[in-house]
DNA sequence: GTGAAAGCGCTAACAG
DNA sequence: CTGTTAGCGCTTTCAC
């Protein structure tokens, strides 16, 4: 009844019943190596001393391994699952452990998370960093560590260590393509947080040549299609990406005049704020503004959002598979497909 | 440079240096041990020898903490976090976490997690248990952890172990109530998996009574008011609390000849889903359908449902304190209020 | 089948 | 300020 919450080892139950230690230690890891009869003895003494098993840190030691993989995420853990495609990403990667039995560890490495204590400390087999800006302190300290790693999205350039991303580059060129293609050339770029420092009014070229991380990569897909052509694109910095913040950004972008026809966004999440946006200011969608994301999430779907589908739970898997088969030789990056989604969100231009 | 993935201990720096461990040791835990000289050829040796700091598994089993929180979740992770209550309350959890500096190990506990090694082997200061059915394997096993446990939502009743939730019963009875004074008497009750075994179809006296979790406590509540009027309510099992199955249950419901007048749910997430099916079938909420949820998640309220709030987030987070301050004396029980929260989404019932 | 010996890598008294 | 001594609780050759 009592787990008697006092420690009990497997060296006491060994003397209880009077064998040795590796004897109780194989009634429980290898239940072949010794007779049926004496197993039963043991375990009975076990529990009569509450004793439930071998302590899983001496164990840890001991083997070598922790069961565990440890997520570090760019976002402080709290904001991370605010962001559907995070949630995403972060339910990919669960799953992969679910199925190899192993358990996550989500280790806090936000930007206000000063040390890295909580790297230092994590007792996992490998790394699974997920979207960290370049030169970020936690990535170092998990680079110190001397498990495998794989970087998901950003950075993408750390020599030596594996990397799973999607070509946001050619993904945001898709998107763009389309809503040039739909003669659209007022166009509001709502961006989530930039990384570096900023002056009071981001321009597309800016952030396309200063972002390090996937705003960086998806500017230039962007500046990649609108080039040199007449196209007026103004861009709006939502600090995060999620839909209130979206919201908040679209109200602002939308007051502008002349108004811009369309809304690009770097995520659903924003997107999906800027349309709620839309609709509250009595803006038809995509008569009077289209609207895009990218990420494809869940709610894109119901919310017949025009955006970019990137593989996001298989991006948590493979990182996972990577993690467990260590490279052999040199570096390796693995690059999923992304594709543009067309739905009802995006039109012609108006031609007022 | 080159993080030369080979093990160096600290008894190789030691030894490199020509001090002992515990100066090594010193160097790292108690700067103030030793001469800020010393401490600086220490570091230099280990960094020399890529010695990053102590192995977290090491130090673990010494000093018997291994800085992190385990939390074992009622469904499959990877389902957890299509739950948006469940992301609530994970969010809550992470916070606290973040906010002492440890990690959050989740550990995979769902029904299709046969075995509960995970659990055994989890390196955690302490356990989390959320929602899990009575009767639970992995409950079992954590309970045989010597490890501090808070139980929050269900199971309710277990001896000796801490816990932290909401008056369901109550709660339910509110919304219930602010219904049925709306008028509705005829009623489709939306409910995520029942636990136990089920006839094709539940009602609601049976739900209430073998119902163990928090759906028989809430089911209660709403048997509480219903009682002996003249109400019909045809119970909905959606298997789990996702606005799609919500959404797919609630097609099924206002089928129903004649159509009930107000759709109750188990939760936001069905409610969402039922909204949706409203929408679709063209039906106007709330002047031809009511609808309620349960939670007030965020996106609740943009949705204009009324529901009842729970404080989701700090359950998360009182949790995790109880656990910081084990109980001296006897079981402690954490109840947080609900408040009921009218929206738009009920109104009169329809007078046909 | 079973046991003895040898650590895994680290920290915490306690002396000097 | 620094070193010595003792483990934390477990698994694993390798003999018997």
């Amino acid at each position: 009844m009592d787990p008697s919450r006092r420690r009990a080892t497997l060296a006491a139950v060994a003397a209880a019943v009077g064998v040795s230690r590796t004897t109780v230690s194989n009634a429980y890891n290898r239940p072949d190596q010794l007779s049926a009869t004496l197993r039963k003895r043991i375990l009975a003494a076990a529990a009569e001393l509450g004793y439930h098993g071998p302590d899983p840190v001496a164990r840890s030691l001991r083997m070598r391994t922790a069961s565990a993989v440890g997520l570090v995420f760019g976002d402080s853990l709290s904001r991370a699952f605010v962001d559907p495609n995070a949630v995403e990403f972060l339910q990919g990667v669960a799953r992969a452990c679910e199925d190899t039995g192993r358990s996550l560890l989500l280790v806090p490495a936000g930007p206000e998370a000063t040390n890295t204590e909580t790297v230092q400390r994590a007792a996992v087999d490998g790394f699974v960093v997920y979207s960290l800006p370049p030169n970020d302190r936690h990535l170092a300290a998990v680079r110190t560590r001397p498990q495998p790693i794989v970087i998901v999205d950003s950075p993408r350039d750390v020599p030596d260590v594996d990397f799973v991303g999607v070509d946001d580059r050619v993904g945001f060129a898709k998107i763009t393509r389309h809503v040039l293609g739909l003669g659209h050339r007022r166009i509001a770029f709502l961006v989530s947080s930039v990384t570096g420092v900023w002056s009071d009014a981001p321009d597309l070229v800016s952030v396309a040549e200063r972002d390090a991380g996937v705003l960086g990569e998806r500017a230039r897909g962007m500046q990649d299609e609108v080039g040199a052509a007449d196209v007026q694109v103004s861009v709006w910095d939502c600090r995060a990406s999620a839909p209130d913040l979206g919201a908040a950004a679209a109200r602002e972008a939308l007051a502008a005049e002349p108004r811009p026809t369309a809304v690009v966004c770097f995520s659903d999440a924003l997107a999906l704020g800027a349309l709620q946006t839309a609709a509250d200011l009595g803006l038809r969608v995509p008569e009077d503004v289209s609207v895009t994301g990218f990420d494809d999430v869940p709610a894109a779907a119901a919310a017949g959002l025009t955006t970019v589908r990137q593989p996001t739970p298989e991006k948590g898997r493979r990182a996972v598979a990577l993690l467990d088969k260590p490279a052999v030789d040199g570096r390796r990056v693995v690059q999923l497909p992304t594709k543009l989604i067309v739905r009802g969100s995006t039109g012609p231009a108006g031609d007022e």
